[in-house]
DNA sequence: TAATTTTTGCACTAATGTTGCAATTAATTT
DNA sequence: AAATTAATTGCAACATTAGTGCAAAAATTA
């Protein structure tokens, strides 16, 4: 099994408290993250700056990647394929629950193909469904 | 053909100088524009807050879209087709154009279908593409 | 374990969004 | 058309969120 240094290391960063403990919430988070989520749940021990920091750096280095939302927020969720390097995989649907304002990776469903227009050339896609959750059903 | 007075009685506002210009700026764009983008093109005519209580009636009203975002920016666009007020009909994709960094409504490519999994229920759906637009080729 | 590199936290700065309230402007009524 | 009423605007103050430089601390390397 894959313990966070293992994981840290192999996207060739250092091994620190900060790292540990926040790729820690992500591995035990089915949802998404948001900076403030990350500040609350570990009771502020890291400093603002290191979060924004630490955040920056997994997206950088493929171990987490950015939800798109509509409400000037940014949430982070892990990276359950194999994300390189500046490269992300990240092709599956997100969910956000208009009641418990969760937000869920259906990592078994995968965004649909689209056409896009002559001349538009497609790099990622993302999609974003909002609606009522398994769990508040 | 619509003037922007219309436009605005039609939705149930009083119709002022603020309003008819921002609309103005959204009739003639074709992209999306961000609160910033409004403060540039209206040359700071307007108070900041002006233009966000603007956005906001905007959206109520079915005027114009919120596009979700991955960078901690709400981009704004119009309506096209018929958005009733606290109900949009904002099915088309939207292209983030990652050299010039243009939001561009593909009001021709509609979201398609994705099927959930058991026990979640669907309300909206969002899509953005990035990659590079038809003027960037 | 010492030297080097990287990361962290602090202080400061900047950008972005919100609220109350008086002044102004638009709509309504007479 | 003027007066009344209602809505909107702008200012000031505040709140939140994010970014930067730099010295101290921690992690990695030698």
């Amino acid at each position: 099994m894959k313990t966070q240094p293992d994981i840290l290391k192999q996207s060739g960063l250092s091994v620190t408290e900060s790292r540990k403990k926040i790729l820690d919430l992500f591995l035990e988070t089915d949802g998404a993250l948001a900076h403030a989520d990350i500040e609350k749940n570990t009771s502020s021990a890291f400093d603002r700056v290191t979060v924004y920091r630490t955040l920056q750096t997994f997206v950088e280095k493929g171990i987490i990647h950015q939800i798109p939302t509509t409400d000037n927020s940014i949430m982070y969720a892990l990276c359950k394929h194999n994300c390189e390097q500046g490269h992300h995989h990240d092709d599956h649907v997100h969910f956000i629950c208009s009641n418990c304002d969760k937000t869920i990776c259906l990592d078994e469903v995968t965004v649909p193909e689209v056409k896009l227009p002559k001349n538009f050339i497609k790099q990622q896609a993302a999609m974003v469904v909002t609606g009522i959750c398994e769990d508040c059903k």
